[in-house]
RNA sequence: GUGGCUGUAGCUCAGCUGGUAGAGCAUCGGAUUGUGGCUCCGAUGGUCGCGGGUUCAAUCCCCGUCAGUCACCCCA
């Protein structure tokens, strides 16, 4: 490797590429979904102290396990930049105390996460994430309206085809005396499962569930039901939010199988899926869930009910369509040299700020080569309108103003200029490509 | 972390059984000295990912390494 590179996994997005102009429409329309549900955009650092992962992901986690940056700060803290953006989001919640003023917070987020695996399709170390989280509220009314904000926000960038899948993990007593039951009927097996579902099995035996390996897939079947676990609350409480989610036409499935990779969760979990066969091995585009314990593992004094999801920006892309972006309305302007250079070009650059001031997009080739090379110029960049300036115009106070689309070409008095302008704009056919 | 495939101009690729490289597109210039798109002509541009080995000689064979990609794992 001769010359310097990106980090493995962590990608540039070029213009050319047209992949800003996508990343910008996602961005701009999650904001807008999440608006409208009453959310408002947090931004909190890319980097914490690695002891808010563990003690918020989870230790055994392998998120925080295995692939987690973290560093030595110049002090003796270990600092670890975000694999996600859950826990930094209610570290910032209970160090400002939000809900002391508040007593339902909804917060969203856009931002990059760290998580140094092996990359693939869909799958990068530097990755994006849109988030949503609502803290304060335990009614189920927050966990469907909340799936419902991450499934009308993937229609609202043209993805139809997805599942939402839906569980529920049940609180604190039922993840214990669920942890009993699986301890008791998977131990006789132990020797049978998978390598890695054995050491599961000392750590976190839920997670044997969410195993595609062959081996374990066998035992599943006969595996005690998580839903039968569940205490009359945690009933209930996913009862009712199956009843919501109806109500508000929001489509789903109950999957009993659906355990999440992070230690957080209780209760309702949810993971959407993509069916469109784009993305590979890595389907899912994001899930989430709700988090009632979370607070109080972060240090917060009073427990706080909370539930959010994240989506993967990289895959919501890869799953969406593409959509034809909108022409704009560009205008350049183009110096005739002869025969004062230097009036002519000041005369060009005066006139494109000019312009720029009144909204136009306007480019100069700054280059200022020959006639030809600004027209060809003007051509690629897409002007429907070319300005030219030269002496003549100077003199008499004219732009001769030429339309891409049609050829025509006719002298303009330079204090017409911007209400021409206008006028062309609002005509479609001088917007047309040429 | 494990495995498969790939790595030649800015991009997409060609290069037969080893003799130090080509095309198309893109870029720049020209074909009437104040005018684009089409066409034609020309030019710029490559230590053939990097290091080592075999050989008189390697882009082509072998080893290593790095990177990309896909899959496993896990998840966004």
């Amino acid at each position: 490797m001769a010359t310097l590179q990106a980090v493995s996994g962590m990608n540039d997005l070029l213009p050319a590429d047209g992949q800003g102009a996508r990343w910008h429409r996602l961005e701009t329309a999650f904001r807008d979904t999440s608006v409208r549900y009453g959310f408002q955009e947090v931004r909190t650092p890319l980097c914490e102290y690695a002891e808010l992962f563990q003690r918020g992901v989870g230790e055994a986690t392998d998120i925080v396990e295995k692939e987690m940056y973290t560093f030595d700060d110049r002090g003796q803290r270990r600092l670890a930049l975000r694999p996600e953006g859950t826990a930094s989001a209610v570290r910032a919640a209970i160090e400002h105390s939000v809900l002391a003023r508040d007593p339902v917070v909804r917060w969203s987020y856009v931002g990059a996460m760290f998580r140094a695996e092996r990359p693939a399709k869909g799958r990068y170390r530097q990755f994006h994430q849109v988030g949503a989280e609502v803290y304060g509220d335990d009614s189920p009314a927050v966990d469907a309206e909340v799936i419902d904000l991450a499934s009308s926000f993937l229609q609202s960038i043209g993805i139809t085809k997805f599942i939402v899948r839906v569980n529920s993990l049940g609180g604190a007593e039922t993840r214990a005396r669920y942890r009993e039951a699986l301890l008791a009927y998977f131990a006789p097996h132990r020797e049978a499962l998978s390598p890695e579902s054995q050491l599961r099995l000392e750590r976190n035996p839920l997670r044997i569930l969410d195993s595609k390996d062959p081996r374990d897939q066998a035992f599943k079947a006969g595996a005690p039901s998580l839903v039968d676990a569940l205490t009359p609350e945690d009933r209930a409480h996913f009862d009712r939010v199956q009843g919501f989610l109806t109500a508000l036409g929001t489509p789903f499935v109950v999957d009993a199988s659906l355990v999440r990779g992070l230690d957080y969760y209780s209760r309702t979990v949810f993971e959407i899926v993509d069916t469109s066969g784009s993305l590979g091995a890595q389907d899912a585009l994001g899930g989430g869930g709700r988090y009632d314990q979370l607070f109080t593992e972060l240090g917060s004094a009073k427990p706080v009910p909370a539930f959010g999801f994240a989506l993967g920006i990289e895959r919501l892309l890869l799953a969406a369509p593409v959509e034809e972006e909108k022409k704009p309305f560009r205008v350049a302007v183009v110096a005739v040299a002869k025969p004062d250079e230097n009036t002519t070009h000041a005369g060009v650059l005066a006139l494109a700020r000019e312009l720029r001031m009144h909204g136009f997009e306007t480019v100069v080739d700054t280059r200022f080569g020959s006639m030809k090379s600004q027209m060809r110029r003007a051509n690629d960049l897409a002007a429907a309108v070319v300005l030219l300036i030269g002496s003549n115009e100077l003199a008499a106070e004219q732009v001769s103003m030429k339309l891409m689309a049609t050829g025509e070409q006719r002298s303009v008095p330079r204090a017409a200029l911007l209400d021409e302008l206008t006028q062309t704009q609002r005509a479609p056919a001088a917007t047309g490509a040429p």
